[in-house]
RNA sequence: GGAUGCUUAGCUCAGUUGGUUAGAGCACCUGCCUUACAAGCAGGGGGUCAUAGGUUCGAGUCCUAUAGCGUCCACCA
């Protein structure tokens, strides 16, 4: 017998291990059609935070809820070795204990980080263990394994070959303190208050100047032209000549380029191409030297002159001083810019001139493009805005700078001597040949996750059985970094889109509305939340408290009403044990009429929660099940059966629709109704998760009866109603005035009035008392009592329903009387409409009637 | 500059292709220790659906404009 009350520890204490060791998440049954799911690896930077915890749920809960439905259900787990991120936090580690990173070499330090990771995949591991994911362990992948190597190796080589990779000399974002490339989206624009250096740039020869603006004066040393916009009346004569490159003292051409947008500022740009993607594009068409005026660590090099050593803003301001004192600043304009900053290490990105390999976007994006156009063949986007938003980034996406200076990640397989470049999967033959230092965009590999954790290259059973993947659940924060890269390479590698539906969910907020942040404090551990009120609560917090893409605000009021609908279900169950504990086979051939009313709620409620669950509406399903659960079964069925519950159908009838309750709850709530389902007399399985998820039985359809056990329920409350305006005491009497065809809902349920109302029922109408009248479409109910008599309070109460009813009954008939309404609306809507004005035409007469008694 | 989401009860949110008098949870008010559950039961109050127009027999839902909040992308010399 379960305890009095729900106590999640308890519950979920020594759960997990149980369905390890029995290998319930364990895919690979190929009798039945296969659903597969590969999870979003996270970084094995640290531990899992409320976001992770809402992904991985609803992962886990479209696999449990297909695996109880018959599929060969694969949910496989992994993790990314997350390159620079990792690398940034091994290396503070480092230097908390006092050690330079680049002194413990590559060895030493690749060494520290396999052991970081393998610190922190525990505690990933034992995080998802506490959440009660279904993960098949037995195929765990890391984005650094054999396999992934390999498969990264393929591709960089067969890239290269193909001319889609290629090494070149370009503007890229340059992280000054890890000292590595990055690619555009692993730079966070930022707003900084930054000003408008106005420079004199002496004319050649003469005593006038052209009006330079730069919000970067320190790149002054690598200026190699001047340009103003070609149609530019105040400049355009100008083309042609130098000015002279102040401080420098070298003349520099005044070029014409539409770059120059004679509306920005004084309409002269300075063009430094080894430090602006823009001025870099001038340079080509111009033909002009690039000078890289930078060392890596964004101190200034030998060409910043005297400047040679400081740091890029020291600099700055000394170069704005002698500037100053030689007459050449014209003024310091503030102004707020927006900033590059490293996403990993906050640093103000650099805009740097180095050799980095790429990948050709245009051809891959387009493939994505066209598959996108195809119905049969895209990504399912759920929702469907998001789609657009891929589109976007296709239709704009620039060639993806791969290489990254780290250690930690795959090292590029491409080897050089002199001036040769051998690029290939294994090292070339001969002497002098030494590899790149460099390692690849951790995305890169993330991007082979839907297949090659299933062996591509190889063409493997389980890439033919799992890939595509059924379903990828992400937030729309990675759509860019990793859905997009993705989709590309899928498409390019296998032919095929990575995965039939993308289900996108927002980003977890506070109850603010604010991001969870490190900065502001505010982040909430899922671990602590689990402590305090079991992981069952939490995944039906996280899951069924938004729609697709909405963003999520953490509530804790919310996980404690959720506590208590879980005790709620503890309760329920406990009240169907003890009364179904002896019961030893399941015989419904003597159903009572409310027996057959909760079974038909039951099944539309199953036909409703597969309809959503199948269009991973969560909210809807959980919405379904809260009020069938609370209010038909506890509120209603539970009660009602207690007049009945010597009855073995009855006794039945509430065991099997428990078990259907804690069957659909499971994907939800796996520990709690692990541990009902454990201490069901009769089931149709050893475990909750390997029975059969319920299916819609329309032979367990009762319309005659559900109508009565409504109209049943409707009653009561009514009446409540009334005894509650009108103070009626216990032990009043009812006398049926239903018309005949009506009669029988109360006669048939006298005992289930008598229990839930605590009242007699009268048969005769010659009372001796006061009485009370309440009137339905079926007829009135006469309620009587010894007491006080009808106050004027009473009389009002009467003419308040008569008042609401006549309403009513003049909006619907107005309604009626418009032809175009009758003529346009559906049939059904407007025959709903003239039965409900029956049935209030009704109800007014009989009320009419006892009122002028 | 482009795109996109949101604005519905005191709070947090649902609201399917337009179709009764707009829902839920929490909070609030009243009455109950009724042997599954007081972390509960029963009853109740509370919204001119951001604003202004339009389409329609009918608009929270569709169209146009406006306002506020938020997000993404691009640009920012």
């Amino acid at each position: 017998m379960l305890d009095k009350k729900y106590n999640h520890k308890q519950v979920e204490q020594g759960k997990y291990e149980k369905w390890l060791k029995h290998n319930y998440f364990k895919a690979g049954d190929l009798t039945k059609e296969a659903f597969s799911i590969v999870i979003p690896p996270p970084n094995v930077t640290g531990k899992l935070h409320l976001g992770h915890a809402w992904d991985t749920t609803l992962q886990d809960i479209i696999i449990r809820y297909k695996k109880m439905d018959g599929y060969d259900a694969l949910w496989l787990p992994g993790m990314d070795h997350a390159a620079i991120a990792t690398e940034v936090k091994v290396a503070n580690r480092l230097k908390e204990e006092g050690i330079n990173k680049r002194d413990l070499g590559r060895a030493g330090f690749l060494k520290r980080a396999w052991q970081w990771k393998e610190e922190y995949a525990s505690t990933i591991r034992s995080q998802w263990a506490k959440l009660g994911l279904a993960l098949d362990y037995s195929r765990e992948r890391f984005t650094l394994d054999d396999g992934l190597s390999k498969a990264v190796k393929k591709v960089f080589v067969d890239y290269y070959n193909e001319g889609i990779i290629y090494r070149g000399e370009r503007i890229i974002n340059w992280d000054p303190v890890q000292q590595t490339a990055l690619s555009n989206e692993e730079v966070i624009y930022k707003d900084v208050a930054g000003a408008f250096y106005h420079i004199k740039y002496f004319i050649e020869g003469k005593d006038e100047y052209l009006d330079v603006a730069t919000t970067r004066p320190e790149t002054l040393f690598g200026d190699t032209a001047v340009a103003v916009n070609p149609n530019d009346e105040r400049y355009k004569h100008l083309i042609g000549k130098n000015v002279i490159l102040p401080i420098v003292n070298k003349p520099i051409p005044v070029i014409g380029d539409l770059h120059a947008d004679p509306k920005f500022g004084t309409g002269v740009v300075k063009i430094t191409p080894a430090h602006d993607p823009n001025d870099f594009e001038v340079g080509l068409r111009h033909n002009l030297q690039r000078i890289v005026v930078m060392n890596p660590d964004a101190t200034m090099n030998e060409n910043a002159l005297k400047y040679k050593g400081m740091d890029r803003y020291e600099c700055r301001d000394a170069l704005i001083d002698d500037l100053q004192d030689l007459n050449l600043l014209i003024k310091i304009e503030p102004m707020v810019h927006s900033v590059g900053h490293s996403e990993r290490t906050d640093v103000m990105v650099e805009p740097y001139l180095s050799k980095q390999w790429f990948v050709k976007m245009d051809a891959l994006a387009k493939k994505v493009l066209d598959t996108q156009k195809n119905v049969d063949e895209k990504i399912n986007f759920i929702p469907k805005r998001f789609e657009k938003i891929l589109e976007n980034w296709m239709n704009d996406c620039h060639d993806w700078c791969i290489s990254r200076q780290l250690w930690w990640g795959h090292q590029i397989p491409a080897w050089y001597k002199n001036d040769e470049v051998y690029v290939g999967i294994e090292e070339p033959k001969g002497d002098g040949w030494h590899q790149d230092e460099d390692v690849l965009d951790t995305w890169f590999s993330s991007a082979l996750w839907p297949f090659a954790t299933f062996g591509w290259p190889f063409d493997t059973d389980e890439l033919k059985r799992y890939f595509p993947n059924s379903v990828l659940v992400t937030g729309y924060d990675i759509i860019f970094f990793w859905v997009a890269r993705m989709a590309f390479q899928s498409e390019k590698l296998t032919g095929k889109a990575p995965f039939k539906d993308l289900l996108i969910h927002g980003l977890i907020r506070d109850k603010q509305g604010r991001k969870m942040s490190k900065s502001l404090g505010n982040g909430v551990d899922p671990m602590d939340v689990i402590d305090n009120y079991g992981a069952d609560s939490l995944r039906w917090f996280l899951t069924t408290n938004s729609t697709p893409g909405q963003d999520l605000r953490y509530d804790e009021d919310k996980i404690k009403s959720t506590w208590n609908f879980i005790n709620k279900i503890w309760n329920a169950s406990r009240y169907v044990l003890m009364n179904c504990s002896e019961l030893n086979s399941i015989d419904l051939s003597n159903l009572t009429n409310s027996d057959k009313w909760i079974l038909t709620k039951l099944n539309k409620t199953i036909k409703q929660v597969r309809k959503n669950m199948d269009k991973y509406d969560f909210n809807v399903v959980g919405k379904e099940l809260y009020k069938f659960i609370w209010t038909d079964f506890c509120d209603s069925y539970i009660e009602y059966s207690k007049v009945s519950c010597n009855n073995v159908s009855t006794k039945s009838t509430m065991l099997l629709v428990l078990t259907d309750i804690l069957k659909m709850l499971h994907p939800f709530m796996p520990y709690v109704t692990d541990e009902i389902y454990d201490s069901l007399p009769i089931k149709d399985s050893s475990n909750i998760l390997l029975s059969n998820y319920p299916k819609y039985d329309d032979t367990k359809i009762y319309k005659k009866e559900e109508k009565e056990i409504d109209a049943l329920t409707e009653i009561i409350t009514t009446i409540r109603n009334y005894k509650a305006e009108n103070n009626i005491p216990k032990g009043f009497g009812i006398v049926n005035e239903f018309k005949d065809e009506y009669k029988h809902i109360i006669d048939n349920n006298k005992d289930i009035l008598t229990k839930q109302l605590k009242c007699d029922i009268i048969l005769s109408s010659n009372l001796n008392a006061v009485s009370l009248s309440a009137s339905f479409s079926y007829g009135s109910l006469i309620l009587c009592y010894e007491g006080k008599e009808l106050s004027n309070d009473d009389i009002k109460l009467f003419n308040k329903e008569k008042q609401s009813l006549e309403n009513s009954i003049e909006r619907r008939k107005k309604l009626l009387s418009n032809e175009k309404y009758v003529l346009n609306a559906p049939k059904k809507i407007v025959d709903a409409e003239k039965q409900k004005l029956k049935e209030e035409e009704d109800k007014l007469k009989t009320l009419l009637e006892k009122i002028n008694l």
